[in-house]
DNA sequence: CTGAAAGCGCTTACAG
DNA sequence: CTGAAAGCGCTTACAG
């Protein structure tokens, strides 16, 4: 799409006007608002004062092509409108005002294309970190490079690549999952399934070894069949578990990597007559909202998401932005907890 | 809080870098990645070809402040992490990517307090425009006017202030009210109590508005204790309508504006051990996620919140962004749907 | 079509 | 403590 040109604004007051009308000189002006100490208290005041009273705004923009930097963060996610990532988004950006940041969003929507786009952006904005969350279709990391060879810092997020060293933000995923498959168990399913998202991502990968650890360490039987792997929708979750449930060894159990497959598999089961926790138990990941609400209430793994995201802007603030070269690179897991509910109490 | 200093950035290539190599000016590269038409189409391929080269990004600061313009668009909302609200920062970012413009979000929390700061930011920031919904705190404008003071322009949406002229994208809320108690009057519902949010925000005058319009135009009785005004929770829902449901005259449906307010009404019905839709008729506002996952499920009004985003979008870059002076002020109405579930089906 | 020069609004060495 | 000057990386009249 064309750029359609815009008018030039109309020019607001700048230090020069101030430092005129107070006939000073522009560098003291500005020593006085960045509350310099090469100033004297009593300049400070009158410049202060006629700030006000010329309604005065400080040009960051200006500022930070000086400086070299612009304390604006950017952030990017696949889905701005999902729970767990507008849950991070506010945690992010709670911690951010606190420090005088600003926060610039960008969506991917699941697209390598729109992610790489997403990065070049934030780059020629100046933004001074980079706070990314990958797509399900990425793979490459040639655009992470990108973000290093710029000098600009980031930190990856829950769906991270392994593959570039950086700074990551993440639940103990192989945990959690180890911890679903236990709780499970001691509820006395025996038949464990997991619904899992594409195996290439890293958060996955952990997600399933900590299921497959559990079924060894508690002496389960591991189905190969009742693994799968590209299961992430309320449709799939239901396609999938109908035909699990109709096959001759069938689960009794299903973890699933995220609340919305769970609801799928409880669709499911209401189709075919079996009922939860009775029959068949579940777990999901994250403690949507409407886990407690369904009937029976969805047992969930809670990824404390808006602590994740204060979390990730806590670091960048205390560790990432400190230091200046050989970044020691360094991991956060962000506890999770299991939520037991109706679907997986028997 | 301090602000710490930061390292500068190590330098960037930059047009003079790619002139330099190519033997040419400075404003020629600039030309040449701008795409202006008094160039050569050699010289426009020599200076593409070196900056894939070189890897050379273009500084969007620099162009901004020569420009007066940023391509940056802000976005005030309440709480980043409500479903309504990151709906709608979902439309907006959709369409404001394909304009190539970036968004920076900030969250009022609900206090006037930030969302004064957030204006501020914002300002600072050089925005080309700022779209905002107010916080439930916010009566005065006086932000609101310096926004337009630093002719910045701006759009108010869903939660606005009739006090001060601007752009304006909302629903219909008036009829979308009238709607929902015809609708309840239809399934036979005679006693319909109403739970809005705080009278001193227009789009819940409006609400309330449509309610009593339809009462009279059906000939159905007005009780003054069924209308409240500052219930905006679950947990004030359900007090609420414990409280009325144990009076003498109850009333037999409650039109809430909120669908969390539906849930808390739901509550209170078992608490009592009522039933809806038999006993009591209920229908909310937004129509999220999990009214269609309750017990009974939820009929509730949506908002197309991600069609208000996009359309929020779309007016800025149609109309906003195009004019100078003189605005002729305009307001876009969103439409809305009764959304019929079985808590209002009899 | 190409280039030299000024300027966007700041900050920061540097000199006094 | 105060100020003159340069510069951040661009774009845009203007001249040729």
């Amino acid at each position: 799409m064309a750029i359609v040109p815009m008018a030039k604004r109309e020019k607001r007051i700048t230090i020069y006007d101030l430092a005129k009308s107070l006939n000073i000189a522009p560098s003291s002006v500005s020593k006085a608002l960045n509350n310099s100490h090469a100033i004297s208290s009593k300049i400070k005041k009158m410049v202060e004062d006629k700030a006000k009273e010329l309604n005065y705004i400080h040009n960051t923009n200006a500022a930070n092509l000086r400086r070299g930097f612009s304390r604006i963060i950017g952030v990017i996610v696949p889905k701005i409108n999902e729970s767990f990532f507008a849950n991070i988004i506010a945690g992010i950006e709670k911690v951010c005002v606190q420090h005088q940041h600003s926060l610039i969003i960008c969506q991917t929507e699941e697209s390598l294309e729109k992610e790489v786009n997403a990065v070049q952006t934030l780059i020629r904005q100046n933004v001074d970190c980079i706070l990314i969350s990958l797509s399900l279709e990425t793979q490459s990391t040639a655009h992470l490079e990108e973000i290093k060879n710029n000098h600009i810092h980031f930190i990856q997020f829950d769906r991270i690549s392994p593959a570039i060293d950086s700074y990551t933000v993440v639940n103990d995923n192989e945990e959690a999952s180890y911890q679903a498959v236990v709780h499970l168990a001691k509820q006395g399913y025996q038949n464990i399934a997991y619904f899992g998202g594409p195996a290439h991502l890293n958060l996955y990968q952990e997600r399933k070894q900590g299921y497959k650890n559990a079924l060894k360490d508690f002496g389960l039987t591991f189905y190969e069949d009742f693994v799968k792997d590209e299961i992430i929708s309320t449709a799939s979750g239901k396609q999938e578990a109908l035909h699990l449930l109709q096959t001759d060894v069938k689960p009794d159990a299903f973890l699933c990597t995220s609340d919305y497959v769970s609801l799928g598999v409880l669709e499911a089961l209401q189709q075919l007559n079996l009922s939860s926790p009775k029959d068949v138990g579940i777990i999901g990941f994250a403690n949507e909202m409407f886990t407690q609400l369904v009937q029976p209430s969805l047992s969930s793994v809670n990824q404390f998401s808006y602590e994740m995201g204060e979390q990730i802007a806590e670091l960048y603030f205390s560790e990432v932005m400190k230091q200046k070269d050989n970044e020691e690179i360094k991991t956060i897991k962000v506890k999770t907890e299991i939520v037991q509910r109706a679907s997986s109490s028997r």
